[in-house]
DNA sequence: ATAAACTTTCATTTTTTATTGAAACTTTAA
DNA sequence: TTAAAGTTTCAATAAAAAATGAAAGTTTAT
């Protein structure tokens, strides 16, 4: 395999795991391609890359960057912007998850505060549910208060060696 | 809010957080229904609250057996198969982590892994790009392996404290 | 063996989501 | 200022994913 077949199929891989896990194939492309350029990118070198047309580069380039795992950069002498991508992998990861987190998991956990506040007095029925959604909104606390506390990972001590313990 | 309501708004909810997470929203759906049902349900049962074809629940109760979240049953003297869905969500959170790392992360994993063992020789570019996939490679990887800890960590002393410790 | 009760399959249709492209907008250099 | 270079927006279109429903397939009781 020469470079830019292994390069097309990363891209490819890249793009099909993010839809698999919510992220938009072109998203996911963008930043794939971003991710093994050494150089920065304009807008006109992904589109050609990926044969893509200017809005949805354009569009997709705005939501990384909302994300924040996509930089503008100037540089000097062109008029053009360009982008990079963050490529510190921990770095990612953390923004990834808590851009999810904020998006997605905490209005769940409001909905699953809502709904195990009936009261629950009345039928069977209605205690299997509460009981049922208040255990789920203190797992989902949980499993989000995890992914705080793995974030702060790897400004702590006792987090680092504990992954070694783990491995 | 009573009853009704409040399981309506959790079934949607869940439909809704599934679809984000690359799980189809009716999947989703009825297994929030079968969560909160203190009683197993029937194919019949399930099309007529979540109001959906035969076809589309039999395909989906199928894709959750498939998982290993959901389970037949059989009532004496009833014909019919009834459902449950696991109810202990640490086995719930373990099959769908075990599920997503064979179905998806392993794939991928190779991948990375062939793309990035091309020859690096040639060229700055080809450089950068082995050198970003080969982290990435370890990155999944030592993630993944992090699922597969994590999924032991309950039959595990110092796993369990070192749960603690980090909340 | 057979027919009633029930489940599965899959070609077709519907719904949802993503993409295009041209017009509107913004910025910059002269 | 203005026009060239560049970017964004969004209504229309295309592509992808999910749902339907009727026919085919199973199972079970008699």
């Amino acid at each position: 395999m020469e470079f830019k077949e292994a390069k097309n199929k990363f891209i490819q891989t890249w793009g099909a795991l993010g839809s698999q896990w919510g992220i938009n194939k072109t998203m996911a492309q963008i930043h794939a391609l971003l991710m093994v350029s050494a150089e920065p990118l304009s807008m006109e070198d992904v589109m050609e890359e990926l044969l893509i047309s200017r809005g949805n580069a354009s569009m997709n380039l705005r939501a990384l960057m909302d994300w924040g795992i996509v930089y503008k950069e100037y540089k000097s002498g062109e008029r053009k912007e360009f982008f990079t991508a963050e490529k510190d992998l921990d770095e990612l990861a953390v923004k990834i998850a808590k851009e999810r987190s904020k998006r997605e998991i905490k209005p769940a956990l409001k909905v699953l505060k809502d709904v195990s506040s009936i009261n629950p007095a009345s039928s069977l029925e209605t205690k299997h549910f509460v009981e049922q959604t208040s255990k789920l909104y203190d797992f989902v606390l949980k499993a989000d208060n995890m992914i705080d506390k793995v974030t702060e990972i790897k400004d702590n001590w006792i987090g680092r060696l504990v992954m070694k313990i783990m491995r």
